[in-house]
DNA sequence: ACAACATAC
DNA sequence: GATAGTATGTTGT
DNA sequence: CGGCAAATA
DNA sequence: CATTTATTTGCCG
């Protein structure tokens, strides 16, 4: 037992030390991802953020010791009848198959970092980040061939790449370009869903007949667009489903295009052998969880080991890795959605100085009551969000009876939160407001109350 | 009875939130009081500290309750039998009358915040307060037109005057200053009684004869050399002892003085309708106390009470009463005393945490240990006081066999004491020690062996 | 309803 | 010297 | 002696 | 957000 996987004692203490930026994504093809790993971990070693990050890490575990423990305990009985159950939901599942769709999936190239590179050409080139010596926001793809990535610190960054430019966040910017992809967008689906400022899901089934085109056709018309009306490459995946079309548009990135024919064989192919970090929604912790419990890697698995997944896992998480196992996805027309929550938060360096502390959360509310008065917003639940001096996360929330919007009162109860975890060193502070089913939005009165104040 | 004294219950319940700081004092003459109240009882509504004032409020009733009672249930035999025990009493005091000393009393204008204008004049002419947003130790005179007062929390001060500015308390500078205006009394009387930082008693009998000057030029002429001297102006008060003193130097503050001159009859009249809570030692609870029990307000009203007075009270309080009935004061020479104990608290934000409790007391044992060496003290009585979460305050004390100084015995008795309320939520700790006869002052062997250590 | 986590951009 | 900010969904209590 | 309350600057 | 600190005195059990 003890003779088998006996990395991490052999003096490669950065093997295991693992973040989201220490992963593989677009850009990273000649990267020597041993060197970067080591240097990310010299830098990290020590500071307050990695002894968290270790702290996690033996949480992660133990969780899954815990999930390896229960599948052990599991009689033949139990797995028999999980396996049934499991066989019949892959069935309901499979009869849910939609191959009538086709979705394309578009997602813009470092895009900040190529706003930026538009606003200033003489970036062009160079290995630039958008971000700080604290966090960067993105880097472009010169940058990303030393190793730099998004959620990366800076200062990590430019010991990978020493002359790396940092360009600042310039939010206005994307905005404005995100809107001119948006206007392309439009011709191909005037449904289409917005998934953040740099991608969106369009369904181009329409498009597709009325322009008696390929899937592959219109998503190279579409970037060719995109690229006229704003200067930017974008990537696009075509496939049957989102969660599908999602995936492919990252295996040409940059400035390419994948397309998944709609046929289910070809679908099971592709499905195979992908890891299933690749899908949208797997991330680190759930990709280490099901190699270490299950031995799952790739989707194909999902399927291999579906007793053992309906056994473990509640409902919704089973439903899910079996879909993906079968290659499934939304198909459904997007319904509008309204925000649940609005939020906002800041970094400082650390204190437990109460008087400052305070001021934060005043500016906080402040900031947040502007945000909900623009978009007419009143909310019920109030949480605040902490981060200690060593990085640990705490929310403590409160449900109200009356909705609020107000700074004042935004900041009264938060201040009563704040105060019940006194005293505290703290490097962040958020506040949060959620809660309004439908009722909630700002009534006419209260508009016409605050807007009296202008 | 459900018919008088109805008020508290119609919607003005700030009216019955009394605190030490919304009480009469020099400066306050043009004050809106039903605002400043108010606003101090809107601001402290809720608060942990407003809630445990409630209690101490509640358990004063009852206290005023339990002596009306008793008063109720003096039979006529009683009542007789104390008057006779009264005017024997009032006899014996007013043949212990003496006039043939002047004293002066001389009180600081606004100390703290004087010196604070001399080190910086811009402050000159602003409502300005000296301490903190959690308390303030005295407030100038244009601060005191909006009700800041001492012992007002800053948050409140600042909502009854939001361009009040705060500096920080520096006791250097005051004893400083102090130091000063001692230089000045000395000349008027070598032995005068230093009373606080900012005031003093001078019996000025002597210097009256040999300058062939009357009380008041005195008066005028110390105050002028005390300016000179300091820059900073002060108040005095003469009259044929100290307690009256007292009560002269405060009617005109500030720069002013007020003589009341050695005769009975002047006294008398200058008594009779004075309020009691004028008088020194008349405090809060018995101004109330005594005008809800006898309907006693002014001091003459205590020689018409007088039966009653002793008979519900205590041979010395009686007597202080009586005296203050007669207008009769201590004119005896200072004796040299010396301090009966030696202390030292710090409140914090409320906490369980044993360890963060420990430390605290810990850093109070050395700190108190540090002062009691530069006195040279040896103690044997330890009291630890705490202060709860919710206000209520508490003692703990031991008396040893042995005298002790050092960090470490303070430290070691004052734990077992803090042990034994465990578990407990704090925001105060102080330690204290006292009780040394005579020969507690350091032997010389212990005063070798701590100067080793410097 | 609340708190902690996980995930994504 | 320095590890972000905003939003959503799931799980367990 | 020990605990609490009141008072003052 | 936030209600001090140091000392003395008196009463009660
Ligand atoms: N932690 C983060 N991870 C990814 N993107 C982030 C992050 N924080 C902010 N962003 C911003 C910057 C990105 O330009 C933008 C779009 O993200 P994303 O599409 O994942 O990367 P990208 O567009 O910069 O590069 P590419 O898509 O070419 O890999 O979102
Ligand atoms: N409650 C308190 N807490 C702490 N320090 C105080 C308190 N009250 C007064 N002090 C300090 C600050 C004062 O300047 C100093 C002298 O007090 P005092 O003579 O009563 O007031 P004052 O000198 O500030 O104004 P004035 O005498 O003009 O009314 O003692
Ligand atoms: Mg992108
Ligand atoms: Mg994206
Ligand atoms: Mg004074
Ligand atoms: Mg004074």
């Amino acid at each position: 037992m003890a003779k088998s996987e006996s990395s991490g004692d052999t003096g490669r203490p950065w093997q295991s030390y693992h973040t989201v930026y220490t992963n593989a994504k677009a850009g990273m093809e000649g990267v020597d991802k041993e060197k970067v790993q080591r240097i990310v971990y010299e830098m990290s070693k020590g500071s307050k953020y990695f002894e968290n990050e270790e702290r996690k890490e033996a949480y992660i575990k133990q969780k899954i010791e815990n999930m390896q423990d229960q599948i052990a305990k599991l009689t033949d009985a139990d797995i028999s009848h999980y396996q049934k159950v499991a066989d019949k939901r892959i069935l309901e599942l499979e009869a849910t198959r939609d191959l009538t769709r086709i979705w394309l999936h578009v997602d813009m190239d470092a895009f900040y970092a190529a706003v930026e590179t538009l606003s200033n050409p003489s970036l062009n080139g160079k290995p630039m980040a958008v971000g700080s010596m604290s966090m960067i926001s993105t880097a472009n793809y010169e940058a990303r061939r030393f190793g730099v990535r998004a959620a990366m610190p800076g200062f990590i960054a430019r010991k990978l790449c020493p002359e790396l430019i940092f360009v600042p966040v310039d939010f206005k910017k994307y905005t404005h370009y995100s809107d001119l992809t948006r206007k392309v967008f439009q011709n191909y689906d005037p449904n289409f869903m917005a998934a953040s400022l740099d991608e969106a899901y369009l369904d181009i089934t329409n498009a597709c007949y009325e322009r008696d085109a390929t899937g592959g056709e219109i998503a190279e018309e579409l970037r060719k667009s995109v690229y006229e009306e704003t200067g930017l490459t974008c990537s696009a995946g075509v496939g049957p489903n989102r969660l599908l079309a999602k995936v492919c548009s990252d295996i040409n990135k940059p400035n390419g295009q994948f397309v998944l024919p709609n046929d289910r064989m070809a679908v099971m192919a592709f499905i195979s052998s992908l890891p299933i970090r690749k899908i949208g929604g797997i991330g680190k912790v759930t990709e280490h969880l099901l190699r270490d419990a299950f031995g799952i890697a790739t989707c194909e698995e999902m399927l291999q080991n579906s007793g053992f997944l309906c056994a473990l896992f509640s409902r919704s998480s089973a439903d899910f890795f079996l879909s993906v196992g079968l290659g499934l996805g939304r198909t459904d027309a997007p319904e509008v959605k309204l925000r649940k929550s609005i939020s906002n938060e800041r970094t400082f360096s650390a204190t437990d100085d109460e008087a400052f502390l305070y001021q934060k959360l005043a500016d906080l509310a402040e900031m947040l009551s502007v945000d909900m008065k623009k978009e007419g917003l009143c909310g019920r639940t109030l949480t605040l969000k902490l981060k200690t001096a060593s990085f640990e996360v705490r929310t403590r929330a409160v449900t109200l009876q009356k909705y609020i919007f107000s700074s004042e009162d935004i900041l009264k109860h938060a201040s009563k939160l704040l105060k019940a975890e006194l005293p505290i060193s703290l490097r962040l502070i958020a506040a949060s407001m959620g809660y309004w089913s439908v009722c909630s939005l700002l009534t006419d009165q209260i508009t016409e109350l605050w807007n009296f104040k202008f």
